[in-house]
DNA sequence: TCAAAAGTGTTAATAGTACACCCATGA
DNA sequence: TCATGGGTGTACTATTAACACTTTTGA
């Protein structure tokens, strides 16, 4: 191999997920309990480090995939955090990537395993390192986007009615929407379509079935 | 040292900087021709590697200081790059930043010791890597907040018109803005007020000069 | 028959957009 | 005196926010 910058210093590199889950009407976050050293048993982020045969993204992707089970999931990148103090190991620079996951596609057998859980995001304990931070910069940017892009997508059963999807904008939201506005402005995303059917389980009356269609994104 | 870590691949990582200014009416970026293979001649982005003794933040303001011999200027990071074919000498990650600053605080003696010049925004070359993908991505993001936040700020010098304002947001954004309607949101604006001094220099008539208060701005 | 969730419109306030003329001055 | 850039207001449209009652049905 050449090697043009053999001058410089080379890094760990982490990728850490901040995967987010709606379950029990509420917001959840999957953590772990650190199964190594520095921080053996703190709980943390979903994450693992860098190898040389993939991109970023695809370690992104890889980490989720080792402890969800799921693959092909949407992940958005949150940023690099880079100070020199943050593991208390060695130096590591880390890429932060969120996902959104449905809490029931969780295959139980891995949570065992792992070591992983969900807690209710109102109730996160002190995470290893800084990735208290980290999950707070991660709301925050799932807050500005659930007005505006099909991003609980992902948290939802395929079908669902419209309290549901009330139910998990107010959670990510932290506060109370109106319902009469908030059905007017879903209707009129086009990403959001009925499917005619009924559901009967969350209500005497039964409810109308509604699915995401992601035929026309535009992804800016 | 402690070695935690030693079964992982280590990285050379980089900080690239975007930086904008604001010169002749146009938007202008700051590039450099590369000093060193690969892409020896080529033209890039104003960029370093990461040193063990800094964070990312501070080496991004390192490489702006060493190129610029500004120093505090507001940066923002625009997220990491990390493709496995990005860079064709050796696998390295870049960690993006972008600054505004005053063209003419540039100095003089620096663009001709580091074969750094501006560019007009719309007259981009092919540059270096994908470090062109990394600027449309810079130039988005600035097209986001410049209605929003003070970010004009370094952009200008300490004084300004109004008409120099809203030429600089034209620059910025790419098409025209109506002078009535930009004067009175820009004056709802708490973070810019009057100086009561009048530029005579721009035109007979004279124009009020304003000024950026940043005193009480919350970044969010 | 009643509890529980579904469903439904109107009005007011605010923000954004379109648009054209007079003013002050130095050369 | 006139060319140049500075400065000003109003009407229309779109978006957002506030607000309360009726419907259906299974237990």
């Amino acid at each position: 191999m050449t090697s043009f910058y053999q001058n410089f210093s080379k890094f760990y590199i982490a990728v850490d997920c901040i995967i987010f889950g709606f379950k029990d009407e509420k917001l959840q976050l999957l953590i772990q309990r650190r199964p190594y050293n520095p921080g053996l048993g703190e709980m943390s982020l979903i994450g693992g480090f860098l190898n040389y045969n993939e991109s970023v993204d695809e370690a992104a992707q890889r980490v989720l995939r080792d402890f969800t089970g799921l693959d092909h999931v949407y992940m958005d990148q949150l940023g690099a955090f880079g100070d020199i103090e943050r593991d208390p190991g060695e130096r590591v620079i880390t890429i932060g990537y969120y996902a959104l996951i449905n809490a029931d596609d969780f295959n139980e057998e891995l949570i065992r395993e792992n070591d992983v859980q969900w807690v209710n995001i109102d109730e996160m304990p002190k995470l290893f390192s800084d990735h208290n931070l980290i999950v707070h910069k991660a709301h925050k940017k799932l807050r500005q986007n659930i007005g505006q892009k099909p991003i609980g997508h992902n948290l939802l059963p395929e079908c669902f009615t419209l309290t549901q999807l009330q139910s998990l904008h107010e959670a990510v939201l932290g506060y109370k929407l109106d319902k009469r506005n908030f059905r007017r402005t879903m209707l009129e995303k086009d990403y959001i379509v009925s499917t005619g059917l009924i559901d009967k389980a969350s209500s005497r009356r039964g409810a109308q079935l509604y699915k995401y269609d992601l035929h026309n994104i535009d992804n800016n």
